[in-house]
DNA sequence: AATGAATGAGACTTCATTCAT
DNA sequence: GATGAATGAAGTCTCATTCAT
């Protein structure tokens, strides 16, 4: 099949070699959840994508180059998602929550993306060129971080965030908090809920819920319980406005 | 049975025994660090420490084994610092924010002991037997997590938290919240610093302060500037008496 | 699919890969004869195969599979002449006599092939699954140890063996004897023969020469010596039919 | 407890030698039966017989130093039975079967024992030098195996054995028969058993029954006494013995 | 572009045995 | 005589990667 067609269309021979890396990074995926990404043999690849190992390496020539692409299609995966979540905000602090809450929502629907960041973080983060990583994850918010003091300040200035928080910082920390407790709740998964008796779904939220009054203009002190799920958003923006 | 020579004799071969077991462990934690787990080599650990591969064997009889020594040892110690660090503190805010701000402090003065604790959870929490995990981590808080119920509602009657959080999910979800940022940012390290322009001291203590502003009674919408640095904690405190 | 290229080369590098087969093969069957088969390394079949570690585990993957592919090998190579050899027989002492005496002969021409045997009886069988053994050794004599109840009950019936034995016990009793003389005889060797004065070939043909006797009809109360070789066979045919 | 106590009695020094001794022994019996002699580690020998390596080392210098000794122990033990078991005997005939019961009784009663011969013959008798098992082999039959010839030729002459059978190959042809079974089976096992359907008691029994018809003068071929062949035979051959 | 074979380098472990005390 | 520690020498097996075809 593949000599002939190929000579013939370039399309075809191009769409051939897409589908054959898609089988590569998906089977990769898959094993590097499983099995842990250093305990994912370059033979387990191959043998769960169907291919030999000199092929495989007409495709990645080193397995980090897998790992990288993966961790590249998970950045323009929720990059994009991202930006949908986000859209239809329209103060600071609405902005700020949809962000936050999609991560939470990322836990719930993408666990395996999460627990492959997370053991990114821990083991190659360290190891790669600062630029690489620097330069990718600029895409992530495609304004880049600096949008981050714009938008505490905007938020400052419609009233919907503290006033005293700082322009420079509070976006990267509160980013970074929700971040980390994403990904640590994933790796641990569940042995955190044997742990704690909840789910690691409903911490997540909780721990956002807290941010958001550590936040927000009037904290409001009302006699409201925990508000877990996906509902927590809508009622605390309820809330803010009234 | 034990004669006095033996006595002797025995406590000064526990004595080797222990010494020679540190400088395995110790050697190991170092290189766990430099170099990550997984990629350590036994041949690496004995060059660091000295022994020969058959001698270190007599101590730890699998490479886990000493990871998991190191993970226990780091857990008593946290453990024995938290309890002194906690003790002080008076009201249910105070004695949270005194465990978050340990925490903080753990990033500025143990980040390889933070860098390895995140390394575990990311690549061998999940491969490990659950009640190996939980009974060693009950002692982390050895009045147990069932404690943090106790703290919250504490910290409800004394007017320090806010009513309206769940006994139930609050601690869990800050603790868990601040130990995943503290994890990331050790792990990221350099890198967070040079992507987001602060140090990841920096953000952990702002990450803290906005979870404070999130469980104080009466968020104080003052015009305060962000106030970083471990001083934070006492200023907040002398702010909520006001 | 297999265009005329392909298949050459399939063939060619199939035609490799048994090569490299039987030379891996052949260098441990020689090793585990000299030296036995526990006290054989890895890196003695390596040198004397003259693969390098790698290459070699990419036939075996484990020491294992050498040990079994050579017992299954032998296991074939033993079928195929055992039913050359009782081909011709008529009778059932006859074809039972085939049997035995092709038993002695391997003890002649095949001592290295008996004394694997030996060894593997010794140490390996009763690691192994009994089902692997049982499917494997059923191909011994592919009709099935069943056939050995209608061997005798035929031998009774045309005269030729004691209308006293039991035909469902006889025949695994005998051969078990032979096979279990003839394995003990190949293990011992030289010594045996420095203990007893007896060729190991001369002592099992004896054995034989008196099971023989119990089993046939008539036992002819002469004053024969002994009557060793492959001749043995011919002879005793011939003397029954007159 | 030890010290000063040795310094007092050398009757109860030699006492705890010989218990320490047989501790070892002991362990290391049960050990090479369950687990294979080659696979069996000192380490376990040790932990089985709660001996510290140097203390072991105090009383056997090598691992084959074990093996040696529980091999000679065995001995010691079988030839003191048989000595009893064929005691009784009074034909040359009932002298051998007397020996041939007593080895199918070892099967049923000593499968350990039977089983642990059969490993020594398959991987230390070659390694071993010839005059120490000779040595040790003649005390078997204390008489040494050339009583085996006397015993045959009394047979005959009593009338109980086949007056064609050469007293110098005979009983050496039988016992070995007899030894080389029962060892194949003991080391079979319950293989044997699910292969061929009887008890590995059952088969032996049988074996010796076959080669007793074998031996004794008179084959009682009950229904069917003629020995009209037995002449025709018997001349060609009777020229050797006259 | 694809294949099958090859492989260097090294991973982790084991074990019988010896010493110093 | 007993002990605990030490250890040399091997042992089996793995794996990312490269070549010749």
């Amino acid at each position: 099949m593949a000599t002939r067609t190929k000579a013939k269309l370039g399309t075809t021979y191009h769409q051939h070699r897409e589908r054959q890396r898609r089988r590569i990074l998906d089977a990769a995926r898959e094993l590097f959840d499983e099995r842990g990404i250093d305990r994912t043999t370059m033979a387990e690849v191959m043998a769960a994508s169907g291919l030999r190992a000199s092929t495989l390496y007409e495709y990645f020539s080193k397995k980090d180059d897998i790992v990288w692409a993966i961790f590249t299609d998970m950045l323009e995966e929720s990059s994009a998602r991202t930006k949908i979540a986000v859209g239809g905000a329209t103060t600071g602090l609405a902005k700020i929550m949809a962000l936050l809450e999609f991560m939470a929502d990322q836990l719930s629907n993408d666990l395996a993306k999460i627990r492959f960041m997370a053991q990114f973080d821990a083991m190659y983060a360290r190891d790669w060129p600062v630029e690489r990583l620097l330069t990718l994850e600029g895409q992530f918010s495609d304004s880049g971080f600096e949008a981050f003091r714009e938008l505490v300040i905007e938020g400052i200035a419609d009233g919907s965030l503290r006033p005293d928080l700082d322009p420079d910082l509070t976006l990267h920390a509160v980013i970074n908090a929700v971040v980390g407790t994403q990904r640590r709740l994933a790796s641990l998964g569940t042995k955190v809920e044997q742990e704690y008796g909840h789910s690691i779904d409903r911490l997540l939220r909780e721990t956002i819920r807290i941010l958001e009054f550590g936040l927000r203009a009037n904290a409001p002190t009302t006699s409201n319980g925990s508000t877990p799920g996906v509902k927590a958003r809508g009622r605390a923006k309820g809330k803010r406005t009234s």
